[in-house]
DNA sequence: AGGAGCATGTAACTAGTTACATGATTGT
DNA sequence: ACAATCATGTAACTAGTTACATGCTCCT
């Protein structure tokens, strides 16, 4: 399971508890593999009862304890078994391009105006990925061994979000042009 | 529930099997979003409930009997209010690009081969790609108009697979250069 | 004799989503 | 007073995967 590793993954960079692990699955990690809360305690559940994390109860003033997990040496093994096979390759499931292949049953109007919010999604991540990159990897060519990871991961989401505006483009031209 | 409406958008086309349809889910729409004949089953069953589909068995001599679906009135309508509505853009998922972001703690070598064979897999589909776009859309610019949606797609999926490469190719360099 | 293609399903399971639930503190 | 943030969860549901099951025909 993919979750699984996820926090493992996000674990071994540090300690967390699920609230924490929630926040960053609604950023970076989140980019490549979003999670909500609910599932992120259920997995944490069975993770502890599987021995993969162990967690410690910090008792906090002014605010609610909390429960941190930390990976075990059972969590590092498993985490290490999972970097060494490879993933399978993930199929593109895409619904925006189910419904294009049935453009002539469309609205065009319609179709535009989503490809159109489409491609400003696209350039808002975009402008967001880009901010990241110079304010955490301003010199691509000297990374800390830790950092090429997440400077390739963040190449990726700018990648696709280019490739993204640029289709949306192809298809709002060939819809009628853009204006 | 977007696998009914690929269903839908499928059987527009022309009615079908669910064997049919597990054939066309394993090419032309299946690049897009894909499903096991198991999971086409029993969508259609509760589609079929639903009256968004009807079916009629068709006796065959040789070959098992087969079921062929066709859409209804109420499955056209519910195809037309899913094309008016926007879906909701997808968040990108990629177990990889999760694995790739611990690339500190793996064996280089072996995500280097992993990378490669990843490669090698877009390599092999944006051929597969562009022999459907040489075959089926010689002339891009006069297309009969039920052919703009399918052609639009197979240019995304173009994109996708040569930004795959590309990407794949910037990787392998970061991981100290393809040799 | 064995495998591929045609044709349809059931059953058990895993993963993920949505809705609901509680309760304190801090900021506007 | 009201919303946001911190913090943890349960319950019900939907979607999708994997394994199992049957049986006929055509090709090699």
């Amino acid at each position: 399971m993919a979750l699984e590793h996820a926090i493992l993954v996000s674990l071994a960079e540090k300690s967390a508890s699920g609230y924490d692990l929630a926040r960053r699955f609604d950023a970076s990690i989140g980019h490549f593999w979003s999670a909500t809360h609910q599932q992120i305690y259920k997995v944490l559940g069975r993770m502890e009862s599987e021995k993969l994390v162990e967690s410690n109860l910090v008792p906090q003033d002014g605010r609610p304890d909390k429960k941190v997990y930390g990976i075990t040496a059972d969590g590092h093994a498993e985490l290490h078994a999972w970097l060494r096979q490879p993933s399978r390759p993930e199929a593109l499931r895409s619904e925006f391009t189910v419904k294009l292949r049935a453009l002539h049953l469309a609205d065009r109007e319609a179709l535009a105006a989503e490809v159109q919010s489409r491609r400003d999604a696209h350039e808002a991540k975009l402008t967001e990925y880009e901010s990241s990159e110079v304010r955490f990897f301003p010199e691509p060519s000297r990374l800390a061994d830790d950092q090429v990871g997440p400077w390739l991961a963040l190449r990726g989401g700018i990648r696709v979000e280019r490739n993204g505006i640029e289709w949306c483009d192809e298809i709002l031209q060939a819809l009628g042009g853009p204006a």
